[in-house]
DNA sequence: ATCTGAGCAATGGTCTGACAATATAATTTA
DNA sequence: TAAATTATATTGTCAGACCATTGCTCAGAT
């Protein structure tokens, strides 16, 4: 009679996944640092006893993670790079348009992060972070004044961004760049961005700089709370007299 | 004499990474729509004028982005799916290892997202959801009255997602998701995890619960505020009592 | 009619070897 | 010394072959 095993699948990874993973431990591992060359394609197949098609699909696994920059030429190679957050922006956009996320989904993981975050920038804040943010509202009160719409949405956005950076936490930072990206190819309406709604806008970062500069965590959470809950109020506003209120893909 | 131009810099992208653009805008505008089978790969070089090497590597970033499916073997071939959180919960784990991201820092980011969170699962949650939460919680005090760590941080862990699940938008799920896998690694310390604590997380859940159940989004978010605060009060404790209190890397 | 098994066909997985494109290093030349 | 040229090391691309895996087909047994 045939034993009965507790067999779940069998496991059949392929070559370049292999050499990928084990790479990979390396480089989150330190043992590859931050700047050090990888053996040419050539040396890693003969190294891994792989074909050099196997190991290219292995670099390109990395290069898709953003673990390593490959360049060509003489003394060219793939070389370890810091994972940014480029990749986490990259991987939330696919997620974004792949599952047809709504920007009023978008705005309200906006408006649950941004609060908590100001909170932490001016707990956190360096100088250095407060002369940035002053330098993108500088740039959203010039190009509001201007009347450069696209100007003064680039500018809000960074301005928000610049904000959760003083907080130095690199995931949040990362969350909120991802998603403003998404925010930024879609807010870009015409219509919206009155004059009024810009001058509101102005108002209320002012109010949430205060807070930020005195390092009065409480109020600026409140305040940016108070302004993302009314920046999507007025987004609705804006959709229902625009169209019959379908709801907004990005 | 030559004239000065201003190029920024000569663009020399890789025939694959052309045709993985193609294909991931035609996925991702529904052109190509989920589960359509795309042609063969000896087909695809055909259409395309590539070598079968270079439609290989289109497809391997594509299947790195979560955006195709391959299966060998007869009726196989590269399917397109619906891109889940698992890319985002793996980018993240890389920037959170890559980075050096440090315990407080993760934890921080929990604790952030977790009560608007919590306020968005008291607003939305269906009946399912409370299930789901429930028998978390159940598996929770089930855990902790057996003494077994290990399942008690995961039923932990799977809690807190649950309830985040809750409140239905799909990218807090997705960060809270990403976050939580890196936490879990990091988090089952012996000694952590007393009698005591695990009481407290108990009855933090049931006030947490009771809010969600009343569908009171401001105690949802107070109360889970306070939860996550305490906890990495508990954390913190317990690092200082282990060690010399050197701050903690995932 | 239905099950079984052997073979067949279609597809991705891997390997090999070659050549092209490119960027740096080394050399030559003015 | 500085500019131009050549050499070379490296990735990028291609073509073709064969292997591995999977599902389908169909003859034959029950």
């Amino acid at each position: 009679m045939n034993a009965k095993l507790d067999i779940t699948q069998v496991n059949v990874p392929k070559a370049a996944d292999v050499l990928a993973g084990i790479l990979r431990e390396k480089i989150l591992t330190g043992d590859l640092d931050e700047g050090m060359q990888l053996p040419n394609e050539r040396d890693l197949g003969d190294q891994s006893g792989l074909s050099r098609a196997s190991v290219r699909e292995a670099l390109r696994i990395l290069e898709g993670e953003g673990l390593i920059a490959t360049r060509v030429g003489r003394s060219g190679g793939s070389a370890v790079v810091r994972p940014s957050s480029a990749t986490i922006e990259r991987s939330v956009g696919i997620f974004i348009r792949g599952q047809r996320i709504r920007l009023d989904a978008v705005l309200e993981t906006r408006a649950a992060i941004e609060p908590p975050s100001a909170r932490f920038a001016a707990l956190h804040r360096t100088d250095a972070d407060l002369e940035e943010i002053f330098n993108s509202h500088a740039k959203l009160e010039q190009a509001s004044a201007a009347g450069d719409i696209p100007a003064y949405v680039r500018a809000n956005l960074d301005w928000h961004v610049q904000v959760v950076r003083a907080s130095h936490n690199e995931l949040l930072i990362a969350f909120i760049a991802a998603v403003s990206q998404s925010v930024y190819v879609a807010t870009d309406l015409d219509g919206f961005n009155s004059v009024e709604v810009r001058n509101s806008v102005i108002k209320a970062h002012r109010r949430v700089m205060d807070a930020i500069v005195a390092g009065d965590g409480d109020a600026a959470a409140r305040r940016m709370d108070r302004h993302v809950a009314a920046y999507i109020t007025d987004v609705k506003q804006t959709q229902t007299n625009h169209d019959g209120s379908e709801p907004k893909e990005i």
